[in-house]
DNA sequence: GTGTCCATTTCGAGG
DNA sequence: CCTCGAAGTGGACAC
């Protein structure tokens, strides 16, 4: 990885066209030839970039790319041109170099990610009486015509829950369930259905929108869960 | 901005819980106090990340943490804890630090787009005659129910068009068209609304789509479009 | 503040 | 290969 701090142009020209004026940026270039363009704010997005495959061409600035720049008494020292896949065009028009350093970073063995809905649902499909005493679950990802319902599952009274899962419970999660939940009604073979939201938080609003159309709301509390998960292992 | 490069290992506990393994990685500390860890390859997504506003603490590392990467014979050197404004935490664990520096970048100037969907609608706006002759702006962003329509023009003979308009015209931009189309036509006050989808370019399967539900597809020349406006602004 | 939609979205799964 | 949908999406703008 390479990383150069310079006073800089850019322009980029590809699915839009882009133009940054001259200004101090970092310009980082990965082992991969992607290259990025970073200002001192927001952590995320680049101000531009060019995803690999990509080819990065140094050449001289031409006369004419050194008018666009002299009235503001700046001289371009090199011009750097990065080609991308489709034919799409960075620009680095760069007229002073304050930092330049590489570095072998070596291949990253990656990012592991834990606590997604999958694992939530999985868990929550394996301690159904959360969601009350003597809850069984009937299946997961029950079918219905416009998508899947996380969870199905029948109350000891024989009534059935359909319970949909999110890591953080917004409004949209209440309307794919409050669909669902229309959908399933008009299903006769499955009698009374009830809406339950579960989520590590649920947000005000969001509770609020259920309350209001009787889905009742769990939070769920995600390590209690996994420690009554290995108690189960434990135990049996 | 504050430059580092380092052997780290980097936890993530908020809307998910995320790990990445030892390994040396650049983290790059911005003046707005965000916070983002680079692997040497993607361009665009940094590995890890928190955005502002958020904290920055350093301190030693405990007993118990040196234990978890004692095994890779590692010791940790100092521990970054970065904590974000919903209580989301970035911990990056750093063993050794192999280099660090700082550069003052001062504020961007930002950056200028060109051929954006709001540009090629402002364009359309300025030329509604592509849509068929006499046909004239009612409206840029008619409020619906549901959200805003690009264009809502009007025909020679009195009828209305709802316009839909996207750089790339896909299933979607069709689906969110029938959506507003169905609404309006509700509307007594608007009396005959037809639908027109218009974008760069337009996928086969979204020209099916709208075909098959009576929508007119059109296919915009920016190039052209940009031309005929500086020809108006050359006549008038 | 919330709600909605765009993005050079990126990214991954599944057909 | 394309299509579809999620993302720690982020970001902008209307209300």
């Amino acid at each position: 990885m390479r990383l150069v701090v310079a006073r800089c142009q850019v322009d980029y020209a590809g699915r839009l066209t882009a133009h940054l004026p001259m200004a101090t940026r970092l310009i980082m270039v990965k082992s991969d030839s992607s290259v990025s363009i970073h200002a001192d704010d927001r952590a995320y997005k680049p101000l531009n970039w060019m995803s690999p495959p990509c080819t990065l061409e140094v050449r001289e600035p031409a006369q004419d790319e050194q008018a666009v720049v002299a009235e503001l008494d700046d001289r371009l020292t090199q011009v750097w041109q990065v080609t991308g896949k489709d034919g799409d065009t960075l620009q680095i028009a760069i007229a002073e170099v304050l930092h330049d350093s590489s570095h072998d970073l070596g291949v990253d063995p990656g990012l592991q990610k834990d606590g997604v809905e999958a694992h939530l649902q999985e868990l929550l499909a394996e301690n159904p009486e959360v969601f009350g005493p003597g809850v069984r679950l009937v299946r997961r990802e029950y079918m219905t015509a416009i998508g899947p319902v996380d969870l199905l599952c029948r109350t000891a009274d024989g009534r059935h829950l359909a319970v949909e899962v999110k890591r953080r419970g917004e409004i949209d999660g209440v309307e794919q369930l409050t669909r669902y939940l229309e959908l399933m009604r008009r299903d006769p073979l499955l009698g009374d259905v009830e809406g339950v939201f579960a989520a590590q938080q649920i947000k005000p609003q969001a509770r609020v929108l259920a309350t209001d159309r009787g889905i009742a709301c769990v939070t769920v509390d995600y390590d209690a869960l996994r420690g009554m998960d290995n108690a189960d292992e434990r135990l049996f």
